[in-house]
RNA sequence: GGCGGGAUACCCGAGUGGCCAAAGGGGCCAGACUGUAAAUCUGGUGGCUCUGCCUUCGCAGGUUCGAAUCCUGCUCCCGCCA
C-alpha cells in the first residue's frame, strides 16, 4: 500500500477538524502505517435511531471518505445495542421513546444506504455492536464498570448538568460511554472520527485500549455543523437540517436561506474546494457565493447537472419572482362545497366564492380567520393567465374557474381545477 | 410520608372577580426594503355564516348577575424536610 507523504495526509486530515486528541499522536500513526504499509483503522460509529441523514452527519463521513482516499480502512459501527440505551450527549434529559431491535435493524439498513452516498462502503468494514455486546456475560460487564467511576462520568459536561439540576440520570446511561468505548476495543481502532461531544468516550475508549494492551485511538473531532438558521446544531427536531435524499430543488432553497455569515463554515466542512479559493468566493458577491455553495454540495449528493437545474430554477422561481413550475392543483367540486358552506349557496351556483372561503377551501389557509387576515394584509394574488390581481377584500366574490391560480403569501399556490 | 409552590394560547410568561380572546417576549405569518439571507420597519397571530357570535387559561364540579381569577375534589409537575 502506497500513502501520500505524512504532510500530505495531515493538510488534507486536518482540514474542518476541531480537536485532535491527542494532536501529536497522529502523525506518529501516519508515519508508522506509511512505514509498514498497514492502512489506519478509522471508526466511526452512529445509532440507529432516526432515518433521515443530513449534512451534518455528514461532516464527519466525509473525513471518513478522505481517510478513504489516503487509502486507510474505514469501520463503520452500527450501534444496534448503544441505540437501545440512547447517546445521553448534550442531552439534558434521558430520552423518552425506546426502539425495539426490528426498528433498530430496519434504521441500521437504511442507514447504511443513505451513508453509501457519501462514503466508499464497498471498501468499509461495518460491524454491530451488538455482536459483541450481546454475547457479553454479566461479570464481564461487572468488570468493565469496574474501569469507571462516577466522578469520571460527571466530567462529562452533559451528565455533570443534570446532576446539579436533579434531572434523572439513569444508569444505563452511564454505561453509554463505556459502550462506545469498548467498541474500539474490539475493532482496534486507530482513529475514532465524531464530534467534539464526543470527546469523553474518545479518551474512554484510550483507556480500555491501553488495558487491552492496544495501540490507543486518536480522537478526530469535527465541529458542530450548525443548521440553516445558523444558530442551533442542525438536527432533525430543530427543522434546520438539509438532507442528503432531498430533492436538488428543495436543497437549493434551503442553501439560499443560510444566513451570510454560515457560508464559510459550509465550504470548509461540505465541500472539498480548495481553502485559499473559498476566501476568494467570500469576497465576492454573498448571493454569486451561495449559489457556488449550493451548487457544490447538491453535485455530490446528485449530478452537476442536477445542481445547475436546480439553481437555474431557483434564480426564476425565487430570485426573479416567476410561478413556480411545479404548482400543485387543487380540485373543487361545487355541488360539494354548496354542501359544506351553504352560506355561499348562492355565489356557488354562479361558479363564484368569496376570497377567504376559496383559500379556506382550497387548503391554502388553515381557517378562513387566517384567510381573512392574511388577504386584509395584502397576501392575496388571483393570476388568471399570467396577470396576477391583487386581492385585498376578504369578501370579494372570485369568479371559479379551471386554470385559475391562486397564491397566498410567497409560498403557498395552488392552480384551481372547478369540478360541477 | 410531612410542608410549600405551580399547571395560562405554538413556547416562555404576566394577569388573582367585570375594562380578558387574555400584557410582554420568542417563534411563526403577511407586507415594505433587499441580494435570497440577515438587520430594520409595519401589521397580524383561537374559531365562525365576522360591526356580531361561539370556544379557550390542567380536569370535573360549585359559589356569583358575572370566574383565568373565589371554593371543593381529582390528575400531573416542582421545591424543601424526612
Amino acid at each position: 500500500m502506497n500513502f501520500p507523504p505524512v504532510d500530505e495526509q495531515l493538510a488534507i486530515i486536518r482540514r474542518g477538524v476541531e480537536k485532535i486528541v491527542p494532536e501529536e499522536e497522529l502523525a506518529v500513526k501516519l508515519t508508522k502505517s506509511r512505514e509498514t504499509g498497514i492502512p489506519l483503522r478509522i471508526k466511526y460509529g452512529i445509532d440507529p435511531t432516526g432515518i433521515d441523514v443530513h449534512l451534518g452527519h455528514t461532516v464527519p463521513l466525509r473525513k471518513m471518505r478522505q481517510f478513504q482516499e489516503l487509502g486507510h480502512q474505514a469501520v463503520i459501527i452500527i450501534g444496534n445495542y448503544t441505540a437501545l440505551v440512547g447517546d445521553p450527549s448534550g442531552r439534558d434529559q434521558a430520552r423518552v421513546k425506546k426502539l425495539t431491535e426490528a426498528d433498530v435493524e430496519a434504521n441500521a439498513r437504511d442507514y447504511l444506504n443513505q451513508v453509501g452516498k457519501v462514503i466508499d462502503i464497498s471498501q468499509a468494514e461495518v460491524h454491530r455492536n451488538g455482536d459483541w455486546f450481546a454475547k457479553m456475560s454479566f461479570a464481564e460487564i461487572l468488570q468493565l464498570c469496574g474501569k469507571i467511576t462516577v466522578a469520571q462520568l460527571l466530567t462529562r459536561d452533559d451528565f455533570a448538568k443534570r446532576y446539579a439540576s436533579q434531572t434523572p440520570i439513569f444508569l444505563h446511561e452511564c454505561l453509554y460511554p463505556m459502550m462506545q468505548a469498548w467498541d474500539s476495543v474490539m475493532i482496534k481502532s486507530d482513529i475514532e472520527l465524531g464530534g467534539t461531544e464526543q470527546l469523553y468516550s474518545f479518551m474512554l475508549a484510550r483507556d480500555l485500549q491501553r488495558d487491552q494492551h492496544l495501540p490507543q485511538q486518536v480522537g478526530v473531532m469535527s465541529p458542530i455543523l450548525v443548521g440553516t438558521d445558523g444558530e442551533q446544531k442542525m438536527g432533525k427536531s430543530l427543522g434546520n437540517y438539509i438532507g442528503i435524499s432531498e430533492t436538488p430543488f428543495d436543497m437549493m432553497k434551503k442553501f439560499m436561506q443560510i444566513p451570510d455569515a454560515t457560508m464559510g463554515m459550509y465550504f470548509n466542512l461540505l465541500t472539498s474546494i480548495p481553502l485559499e479559493e473559498v476566501t476568494a468566493i467570500l469576497q465576492g458577491h454573498p448571493k454569486e457565493a451561495k449559489v457556488r455553495l449550493a451548487k457544490s454540495v447538491i453535485a455530490g449528493y446528485h449530478s452537476e447537472q442536477h445542481a445547475l437545474e436546480a439553481a437555474d430554477r431557483w434564480q426564476r422561481e425565487v430570485g426573479g419572482g416567476e410561478l413556480p413550475t411545479d404548482i400543485p392543483t387543487v380540485t373543487l367540486n361545487l355541488t360539494t362545497l354548496a354542501a359544506q358552506l351553504p352560506q355561499c349557496q348562492g355565489d356557488l351556483v354562479h361558479s363564484r366564492l368569496a376570497a377567504a372561503q376559496l383559500l379556506k377551501v382550497a387548503g391554502l389557509t388553515p381557517s378562513t380567520s387566517d384567510a381573512i387576515r392574511l388577504i386584509q394584509q395584502g397576501g392575496l394574488s388571483i393570476y388568471d393567465g399570467d396577470q396576477p390581481t391583487l386581492i385585498s377584500d376578504p369578501k370579494a366574490v372570485i369568479e371559479l374557474k379551471t386554470g385559475l391560480l391562486v397564491k397566498a403569501g410567497k409560498k403557498k399556490i395552488a392552480r384551481l381545477v372547478i369540478d360541477h
